[in-house]
DNA sequence: CAGTGGTCTAGACCACACT
DNA sequence: GTGTGGTCTAGACCACTGC
């Protein structure tokens, strides 16, 4: 099986066209490894929902089978996966589909963290959602988001506090289509991250984010809500988050007060 | 060979003792794999400076014939040290020991980016060292870098400017034993990542660091290396960086304007 | 061409979890 | 015990680099 070259056991559209000029038109021939294939077709499993998050999907052997690999094929591509926070691997129990829901430790994007000493007693967030509208994007909500400015969106705007001080003010935009229905009153039931509740009611999985950090001064209305001193400095942080296929699906644009909290940031 | 469950063909350290009590003194008889048995004797040839920052490592079947493993096992310890950025593997030449010298894109681990637009007309950063001197360590910056307070460390004071604009003003704190013999002339005349300077003059390689940031109010002194107001909000970035087997190496204060730049993150 | 890393296989056995 | 992921091997062949 290895030697053909070629010869895809799964005829993906990853192949090379069997008779492409030998001049080359234009890019290379692209060669992809077998693995790499089988990895897409997983991605494409996950992003129909074939397997949602928190199911186990079918183990090495099967996918081996199904796919006409050795299982040592399967597992690279499975490898990979895991690496980026798709799948989870569990010793005797199977691999499953990653769910920010009951992810042993929650809010896995959210960076920030009390200082020294407050570690342990500090509890979970309370959230208190200020509204929750339908509006029309902005310009430069709309770009980042891939939508047209005017097309309609979600505005989440929320509060976070930490031990009875509120330290987080952030506004959430959400594509309006995928996430019709939203509402103040879902997002305000619910316990558990937000992300979460993306999964479970829309079927939306938040796979990775980019985030661009700045210092500003607060202005009178987010001093207000952080009850903090008009400029003082706070943490700007804005967030794109993407599922599948590398699309953008939320923009997040965050203040953060940094005097009991930092930002924590590990470099490779 | 794979099968005498604990033979280790190396007799490394991590062997569980020969007749452990079968009731189990303490904790679990730790069962390591022999690739990550392998990675460990990576490990220590680079801490030895065995192979030096761009030198080559010893191919797979080389490596595999001195442990006694076959190639596939060298191969899972290696690709955890490319993973962790500690080898680079390159088709067909070799594997090499990764070096902040020329990594194709330099600065690895700082984040400041300009905004959109600027992206091309940036060029690299003008750099002005203002202070390079031995003082008895703080508590603060003792703490962090495993010292005691009072021992004597190097204190590197600079700024960076982009395109003219006086953009990061950060202090550098080294342990003085170490880096005994840097100078500010041999700062200042070096061009390039201070980190290549670490490894090329003190055999010491940055392998990752951790940071911590906050929005802070500039003062007097910051505002006017910055030439900005005072009060105007800043970004400090504090990073704690390592060398091998995690020992805390440089503790890094920084002040960064973010009115043209931003801090850039990614989140898996 | 030889040498390096990269892919793939087939099969054996180990560690872990559930039943 | 059965089934799952995890380790290890041995060998074949492919892709890339440079002599």
């Amino acid at each position: 099986m290895a030697s053909s070259t070629q010869s895809s056991p799964l005829a993906g559209p990853t192949d090379a066209p069997p008779d492409a000029p030998l001049g080359m038109a234009e890019a290379a021939p692209a060669f992809s490894p077998l693995y790499q294939q089988i990895k897409t077709l997983l991605l494409q499993s996950l992003q129909a929902g074939e397997w949602k998050p928190g199911d186990t999907i079918p183990s090495e052997l099967e996918l081996a089978a199904r796919y006409r690999v050795s299982q040592g094929t399967v597992r690279k591509a499975i490898d990979e996966l895991a690496a980026d926070n798709l799948l989870v691997r569990r010793q005797g129990k199977g691999t499953f589909v990653a769910t920010h829901a009951e992810q042993h430790i929650q809010y896995r994007f959210l960076r920030l963290q009390p200082d020294a000493g407050d570690r342990d007693t500090e509890g979970p967030a309370e959230r208190r959602i200020l509204e929750c509208r339908r509006v029309r994007a902005p310009a430069d909500v709309a770009r980042p988001l891939g939508l047209r400015t005017g097309e309609p969106v979600l505005l989440v705007r929320r509060v976070l506090s930490f031990r009875g001080v509120p330290t987080i003010l952030e506004d959430v935009w959400l594509p309006g289509t995928p996430f019709k229905g939203l509402t103040l009153e879902a997002l305000a039931e619910d316990k558990g991250p937000m992300y979460a509740l993306f999964e479970a009611q829309f079927g939306v999985r938040m796979v990775r984010a980019e985030e661009k950090l700045r210092a500003v001064a607060a202005d009178e209305e987010a001093a207000g809500w952080l009850q903090t001193a008009a400029g003082t400095p706070l943490l700007s942080v804005e967030r794109l988050a993407y599922t599948y296929k590398d699309t953008p699906m939320e923009l997040r644009r965050g203040l953060y007060r940094t005097d009991r909290h930092h930002y924590r940031n590990e470099l490779n």
